[in-house]
DNA sequence: CCAAGGCGTTAGACAAATTCTAAGTCTTAA
DNA sequence: TTAAGACTTAGAATTTGTCTAACGCCTTGG
């Protein structure tokens, strides 16, 4: 069942220890954009003994190895994203919640006239309310 | 010479102070996108006597008051940007310096798609490098 | 001239998010 | 079996921002 999380860790060049699968398992499978307390407070509802350091390490290792995106986007905290290919968010100014936006549904144009800039990544931020209920 | 200031504060129904000219001085005539931080390094240059409270206050006071915008989009901390008009933003991803593009250079389109959502505000987030030197 | 109120400012305590440190525990490979 | 290296830990430290209580300084009314 987890054997599936052991092998991205594997492919990654991340060493599986049991703190990491149960990190990776979390994140990997969650609809959330989680911030590090979040994290924290999932795991370790599963896995009591791990500590706060730990799941900033493993955070932070798995995003330097390529398996989160790492979000500044909204209000003073920090959140992963385990979405890798390119896509944009939508952040409902009510409750903070982070969607994701597909990368096709929006296009962005005339990024060819910025003359001044090397541009490596973009994405459309949008806010709003949600009218999902 | 710093008339035009406290004619702005007074304008925006703020009763203009010694330490919030000199707030609002630094940060109306800056090019860059200041953090709170920065602001009470380069106010207190001039301005030896003043708190980071103050600095605080003042900086909420203006964003209350419309004269500021505030920007959560990088880097664990909140900067400000004295032009309210809609932009967009480029980001360097060496510096972290944030500059700004003009909101006619770059046009989203489909943004009509997004049924599920009221969307009151976007802007693109561009990252990269600055060719400029 | 004086007192009262109000506004703005101050230092420092507090809080939340994150990183650092130093020590402890596991794993692994010889 | 054991030593090296990798991983984890608790707690201290740092950073960013807010709160609080006291203080100073106008202004205004007596």
């Amino acid at each position: 069942m987890n054997d599936d999380v052991i092998k991205i860790l594997n492919d990654l060049g991340i060493q599986p220890s049991a703190q990491r699968i149960a990190v990776a398992e979390y994140v990997l499978h969650t609809e959330e954009h989680p911030s590090a307390d979040q994290v924290f407070a999932q795991v370790s509802a599963n896995f009591p003994m791990i500590s706060r350091a730990t799941i900033y390490n493993t955070l932070n290792l798995f995003v330097e190895k390529g398996m989160l995106r790492m979000l500044h986007i909204a209000e003073g905290k920090v959140v992963f994203d385990p979405r890798m290919s390119p896509h944009h968010h939508f952040i409902d100014d009510e409750t903070g919640a982070i969607q994701d936006i597909d990368w096709h549904q929006l296009q962005v144009s005339n990024l060819n006239s910025l003359k001044a800039f090397e541009v490596s990544d973009y994405q459309v931020i949008l806010r709003g309310k949600s009218k999902k209920k």
